[in-house]
DNA sequence: ACCTGAACACCGTTCAAGT
DNA sequence: ACCTGAACACCGTTCAAGT
């Protein structure tokens, strides 16, 4: 053990959580805990003892609990704009795009239900946290571009682009919620349904002409 | 005082919480601590000493405190099914009607944000729960006879009416839940707008043709 | 039947102290 | 600078005991 590391050269490769490391791995852990056990199931206990550290050694890196969920939630906020620009660009950044983005955002949803509902939690100080609101604003930003771009393809009314694109993502975020609260019941078909015929009814809503 | 109660005749009126009427008040006073306070700042001790009543005398009536939030949640339904109702009805049952259903359905998430959260929080047993599941289904239904008037009006597509009514739903929803978790910013003038810009994509997305 | 009071096992947070 | 350990003020829930 002294031996390896006296032979490893010196590449900053940190064996102990020093030197801001320490906030990096209590945010991987939170986002881990939370997948696994819920919202709930996250205590500054059990993710400071699994990390060999102390409960309370968390306070030098976040203010206080609150703290850490808001980055958190601007973790996931970055993972779904990712989630969400392949998806535009994967489809052609056309119509096809547009639906596989819609798709996208609710699959993210499904797939971590907890990390969502971090995102969209009444606990995040959402308003006081500057990378909170940033990532948000960048994930809402990607679908703004989707938006102005049928436009010019002629595919949606000459609106204003974030008006419509506020639009649409309350949609897909309803859809998203009434699904991770189970108020569409146990069958995956219901929600699968329910998605594709809000995409298409999103595309009568906003296609041209009325 | 005590000649007051003396003089008054035998109505049975409940001047000690006995006999089943603490349940009601219990829920009642989760109620207003709810709207005063939030979700956070109903502790069974503060609801207990409120009522002038222990801490766990709560336990005869709610399995736990979960099971009082169901009963929260259930209350909240019902009231809004009574607001959706009224909306329709005063609107003239058509397109007016329907329109004025939408906004009532956020005007009443925004009247009581944390009841609304509370109907809809992941805290709550939604699918055990029979009373909650019975009263949110009834608010649901008053919104799919409102698409089937709207069909035989012709003002809406010939879709199956609880597949229109969902993507209804999660689109106000959707606006609802932007708006309460602060997404949407401080300005009520962005929000009523919003409001009214998805109540008239709703109508161009679920009219017929296309 | 209905409610109480003590006890239990938790929780987030503070703070003086260690290195 | 970074972390610890004890302490504090909470919390929901259980349970034997009272009436």
């Amino acid at each position: 053990m002294t031996r390896a590391r006296a032979a490893r050269p010196a590449k900053k490769r940190p064996d102990r959580y020093h030197h801001g490391d320490l906030r990096r791995a209590l945010l991987q852990e939170a986002v881990r805990t939370i997948a696994k056990h819920g919202v709930d199931g996250l205590t500054l206990r059990t993710v400071g003892s699994s990390l060999g550290v102390s409960r309370t050694a968390l306070y030098r890196h976040f203010a206080d609990k609150a703290a850490l969920l808001a980055a958190v939630a601007a973790d996931g906020f970055r993972t779904l704009r990712v989630d969400l620009e392949e998806a535009w660009q994967r489809g052609g950044r056309g119509r096809a795009g547009f639906e596989a983005m819609g798709l996208a955002y609710v699959r993210f949803a499904l797939a971590h239900p907890s990390h969502y509902r971090v995102m969209f939690g009444a606990d995040i100080p959402g308003a006081d946290n500057p990378e909170l609101t940033q990532e948000g604003a960048g994930a809402f930003q990607v679908l703004v571009y989707a938006v102005v771009a049928l436009q010019q393809l002629k595919l949606a009314r000459q609106d204003e682009p974030r008006q419509m694109a506020l639009f649409i993502w309350a949609t897909v975020h309803g859809v998203a919620m009434l699904a991770l609260d189970g108020r569409l019941g146990p069958e995956p078909a219901v929600v699968n349904r329910l998605i594709e015929y809000t995409i298409d009814r999103l595309r009568t809503g906003i296609a041209p002409g009325r």
